[in-house]
Parts: C-alpha cells; sequence; structure tokens
DNA sequence: AACCTGTATGTAAACGCTAACCTACGAATA
DNA sequence: TATTCGTAGGTTAGCGTTTACATACAGGTT
C-alpha cells in the first residue's frame, strides 16, 4: 500500500505529486478537462485551457504513467531489445533510438538478450503484457513465425537489423549490406587486388548473405572468378576476425586484400597480420564494414563502409510512431545508404 | 479506451493476457489469492499454491505491471540516467546494471541525458512520478543540493560514480580511483620514469581529483617532486588527449611517460606520438585508466587501470535493492577496487 | 468452556487516469 | 419555429492489481 493510502484528497499534504483531482479542484474544473489539456484532446475553450495549463506549472503536475498506461492502455514505454548493450553497433543504434524517443516525450525500456533466445521471447512476453506500447527489436534472434503470432497478438513492433528475412508485413529498417559490400571489394580491385579474401559472418543472417552478394556482384563486374578457398564464415567477433585470417593467411596462395564483414573481424584480421609480421596495407590489405569508433582508433586506421547506425535507430523509431498512428499503413521496408570510409588500412598490392 | 473495454470477463475471448480475475476463476478461487501466490505474501496452503500456479503456468499469466505499479505504488522499472550510452565506458555499466536487474525481474527504463543539466532534471522529475520505483543515477550532472531534495522528496536512489563529492547519506558506488592511479603512476616509477605527466580529466570532478592523489602520493613516496608543467586539465575525450599530450611533447624537457587518466585520452596521447614519429613505449611509455575494450585493440596495446565496469553497475543494482527493502539502513558508499594491466604501451624510459 | 493464536481465504476499496456518455447552449439550417 | 450541429465541460465506469479487513476454522491454553 502506497503511503499515501490513508489520505483523502483534501487532507494530502502536498508531499509526493499532485493526482489529477488536485490540479481539477485548484483550476475549478473536472478532472475530463484537466485530462483534455494534457492530452490535447477533445473541446476545450481558450480561456479554461489556459487557467488549466497555469495550475499544471504551478504545481509541476504530469500524470501518473502507470494510471494512464491501466487507463487508457498505453504507458509512454517503448520496449527495446538488443543481443548485448556493448558493442558499439548495438550501443550506437540505441542512442539513436533513445535520441528519437526523447523527443516523443517517450521511454526505452532496455532489454538485453544476451544472444539467448528464450530469454528475448519470455522478455517480449513480459513486455506485451502491459509494460509497453510496441517495441523495436534489434537483430531479433526470433523466427519469421514467431514475429507473425506476435503480430497476431496486435503487438505492435518495428525490427532493426533483421537477422533473417522476415515476414513481409513486418515493418524493418537495414542498411544497404549489398551496395556497401559492393563498394568495398570494388574499391579492393580499384586498388588492383585480384586474389581477395572475405571473413563473413554466421551462415544464414540477411547480413551475410547481402554482403555477400554485393562482394560477389563486384568480383564478377571485374571478370574476377570468385575462389571458395577465398571465403571463410565467421562470427563477427575479434577472434573469430583472427582465427579466419590466420587460415587465410596460411594458404599456398594467401590474399593480398581481405574484406572483413564487420569491423571487429577487420581488427581480429588485422591482429592476426601482425603476429604474422605482416605489415598492413603494404602487404595486406584490409576493409572492415559498419564503421564503428574502433575503425579510427586502430593502426593503420581502418577503411572500411560506414553504416549510419544512429540513424538507423532514429528511423526504427519513425517507422514505430507511425505505425502507432496509422495503424493500417503498408509495412514499410526502409534501407538506409551505406558508404565507402577510405582510411589507411589498404593500398595497391605489394606496395611494400 | 482499451478495445476489450465492452467485453465482461465472462465474455473475454481469450486474445490478448488473461487477468487475474480470469485465473481466479480459473482456479476456484478469489483474486487475493492469486495475488499472494504471484507475490509470494500472506498465507496460501500447499495444495491452492500448487492449483494457482499450475493455471498461471497453463496460461501463461503474469500480472500487469501498470495495474499493480498503481495499485501496489510499484511498478518493476528501474530509471538509469547515463550521459550517453555509446561511450563502452557507460555501455559496459550499463549492461552490468541490466544483467542485475533481469535477475530482479526488474527493467530498466534508459535515460541518455546528453550532458544536459535541465534535460536530467526533467527527467528525473518524470522518473519519480510514477514511472520508476527508484533509479540508479551514472555520473549524475545534479549538485549535492538537488539530489538531497530528491531524497526528501521520498524517491530512492543510487549514485554510481559521483561525479562530484555529495551528500554523505547518498548511497554511492564508485571504483578506487586513488589507489589505481598509485599504482600506475607507480609502475611508471618502477620502470625507471621521473618525468611523467599526467593528463587530468576536467577540474572538480571527483574521478580527476581522486586519480590526482593517487598520482601524487606515489610521486612523494618515490620522492620524486611535482611539477605542475607536466600536469594538463583535459575532457576525457580522445581529441583532448591529443591536444594535452602534443603540448607536453612540444616541452624543452618533454615528459618520458604519460599517465593519461582515462583510455580516451591515452590513445589521443599515442595518436600525439605517432604523429611526431614518437614510438610507443621505446620513446614514450603510455598508462591509461578504464580498461575498456579500446585498450586492446591498439596499437601497442595499452597498459592501463582496470575497471570493475560491470560489477560497478551490478553493485549499483545491489546496493538499490537493499536500500528498497530496508529503508532505514545507513547509506553505504562501496569502492571497488581497480587494478593495473600491463600491457604493450610501456617500458623502461629510453627503452630504444 | 472460553479464549487465544495461527493459518487460510474471501470481499471490496482504493490506486490515478481516460474516455464514453451526458447535458447545455448558441448559431446555423430547414 | 423546430431541428440540427458544433462546442464546452461535467459525471462516472472502468482499467487490473494489491491489500486492509473480515471471516472461518483447527488446535492450543488457561
Amino acid at each position: 500500500m502506497s503511503p499515501e493510502r490513508e489520505r483523502t484528497v483534501a487532507a494530502r499534504d502536498g508531499v509526493g505529486r499532485p493526482t489529477i483531482r488536485e490540479i481539477a479542484a485548484f483550476a475549478g474544473v473536472s478532472t475530463a478537462t484537466v485530462s483534455r489539456v494534457v492530452n490535447g484532446s477533445g473541446y476545450v475553450s481558450q480561456a479554461t485551457r489556459a487557467t488549466v495549463e497555469r495550475v499544471v506549472r504551478e504545481h509541476g503536475y504530469s500524470a501518473n504513467r502507470n494510471a494512464r498506461g491501466l487507463s487508457a492502455g498505453r504507458t509512454g514505454l517503448v520496449g527495446v531489445t538488443v543481443p548485448l548493450i556493448h558493442p558499439a553497433y548495438f550501443s550506437v543504434i540505441v542512442a539513436g533510438v533513445a535520441e528519437a524517443l526523447y523527443e516523443q516525450d517517450m521511454r526505452i525500456v532496455l532489454c538485453p538478450t544476451l544472444h539467448e533466445h528464450d530469454r528475448e521471447v519470455s522478455l517480449l512476453e513480459r513486455l506485451m503484457h502491459g509494460t509497453t506500447d510496441c517495441a523495436l527489436l534489434v537483430l531479433p534472434e526470433e523466427s519469421s513465425g514467431e514475429l507473425r503470432t506476435l503480430m497476431e497478438h496486435g503487438f505492435r513492433f518495428v525490427v532493426v537489423d533483421p537477422r533473417m528475412r522476415i515476414d513481409e508485413r513486418v515493418p524493418t529498417v537495414s542498411a544497404a549490406h549489398s551496395a556497401g559490400a559492393n563498394q568495398a571489394t570494388a574499391h579492393l580491385l580499384e586498388l588492383g587486388h585480384r586474389r581477395i579474401a572475405a571473413i563473413t559472418g554466421p551462415g544464414g543472417w540477411m547480413a551475410t548473405e547481402e554482403r555477400l552478394r554485393g562482394h560477389r556482384s563486384a568480383l564478377a563486374a571485374a571478370g574476377v572468378l570468385p575462389n571458395p578457398a577465398l571465403l571463410v564464415e565467421s562470427n563477427f567477433e575479434v577472434d573469430g576476425g583472427r582465427a579466419a585470417a590466420a587460415a587465410l593467411l596460411e594458404l599456398a596462395e594467401p590474399p593480398t586484400a581481405i574484406f572483413a564483414f564487420n569491423d571487429q573481424l577487420a581488427i581480429g584480421a588485422m591482429q592476426a597480420a601482425l603476429e604474422r609480421g605482416l605489415r598492413v596495407p603494404a602487404e595486406l590489405s584490409i576493409v572492415g564494414f559498419d564503421d564503428t569508433a574502433e575503425a579510427e582508433i586502430v593502426t593503420p586506421r581502418l577503411t572500411t563502409v560506414h553504416q549510419p547506425l544512429a540513424e538507423i535507430g532514429r528511423m526504427g523509431v519513425s517507422l514505430l510512431t507511425r505505425q502507432l498512428e496509422n495503424q493500417r499503413l503498408e509495412a514499410l521496408h526502409v534501407e538506409l545508404e551505406t558508404k565507402l570510409v577510405v582510411r589507411a588500412s589498404t593500398a595497391p598490392p605489394g606496395a611494400a
């Protein structure tokens, strides 16, 4: 029981926040009118509105979110699930999301899933259950079917950077994986590289498949035959990148350039090169993908494909609000542009 | 009005989540009993408990958070304010917080303040107003007085990594700044350095003052006179570190080692050294503070003082829950141990 | 036998708000 | 003149919980 429980409205001592009833009493109107003013709904005369607004301001009133949520079925809270918080990739997206939601006066309920599928599902169930109005799922672990079930329950959400290909009706935001990969590989080809290896992410992931597509199309456009030996699947982490690059560099005919499918992998590849005494970029060129902050601080600075991560987050919020406003809007699929950023980790082959 | 509004309990069609009344009906008990089972409070017989638990499980029931919050005055939501989400320093703390809260079945309402004081205040006001039960303030912008006001309003919170010295009664978690700094400087001294510069954070910040204290005590213990010319104040960011180091290296008698008060500054210093063609660590040793992920990926790998950031976050949650359980517990001030991690950016002076 | 005490459960009143519904009034329309 | 319409604002029934209070019963204690 809350400590105020026994107090009547008249006897409230002013500690704690004022209720709508008190504001109504002070302003000499009904609670409905206060609600209308606060929510900007229904008819209220100019004069009444002004009075109420003044009282609201003077008493620092703002609606109790729980009560509003319970009554109106909305809470102003948006669930955001991410696999992890820490990697820059996610934290920048979340920062964008938080920024955009703040402007809409909504709050973000953050749910790291730690890549555990069960956990994500249970989180979603709880989020759905009155806590939040809607959700933004970043790189969700869930199958298309599970997401469809969610939709059918009337839960509104947007998927940011879908892991797998999912139901058409789910709004999504992603980056132009394929175009970005194409630029990266084209850049290496222009520098004169022909033995270009790729360290990919996990198979089946959209990011992997799409980037692979871009990579291949660039090779094809330059008339370079794809070589399966130069394709290694990895896990988007530094260690994976180092191991993959180590294997590639052991080949009888090692690559002169490596396109790593994210910056973490690229950094791992740089470490592998360093361990073998290979100079980057003189003896080995490396390109990454994502353009996270790490790309700027490694030596040499990493050439990589820029993804507008914060913008991706903001766009997710934008789709979400649009979906909330207009239920019958067709599902949107937004793809944001990526751009190659040339730094110091690429050079013509044998530039030594 | 929610779409279910017009339905009676009996007529609910099962879409959406079940209510406590439905569960009670299915289990043949009153809502009070269901509530008692779910919350583990009051007397319930073994048999009844078992029945209710089964029904709850079968129907996937979990209490609507808004209703619970409204009725019981708690929401299961914890506000977390951070200046920014993205820097690894904060995102690791937040990850620890999220992890610990998850175990308590609480959710985290994330509020990046972007270093804007007004924004943090308004966020807190909103958080206080029913949205959250309590808060965790990471590096808060607020004055001790403002925090005291908050306390007096009965709002529960814990400060993680206080920026300034604050009211004794506010529970805080921080790292052993002074001891860590002492170790860092002692390490440089042991290597034989005598001209040791320090690039500090903003003056007045506890982190700055405490680290400075540790730095000075190590110098004093080794009988090295502090040299004001070797002390530069900066901003905890890479650019600041680069500028500060550039200035230091221009001195007539430049330092042989730099102790940067965080890793960002240290990375900036490494860049400045690189720009001048100075080899690290042969011609210049650099030590950082924080041990964020960046320390592992720069070249050379950065010697730095490890802060248990995730643990700091978890400890913050622990203090918070303890405070919620036992209101009259004396305010706790926890200081977590820091530890020097020696990597490759330090060596004896003139080791070339 | 009368009275506790501990256990078990039900009843119903809040919690603070929103929105459906209602009343009222002046102006425009038929 | 009667009717409709647009505007303004009050009344009140929930929203789904929790919990104070009431009730009931079994087994001790005086």
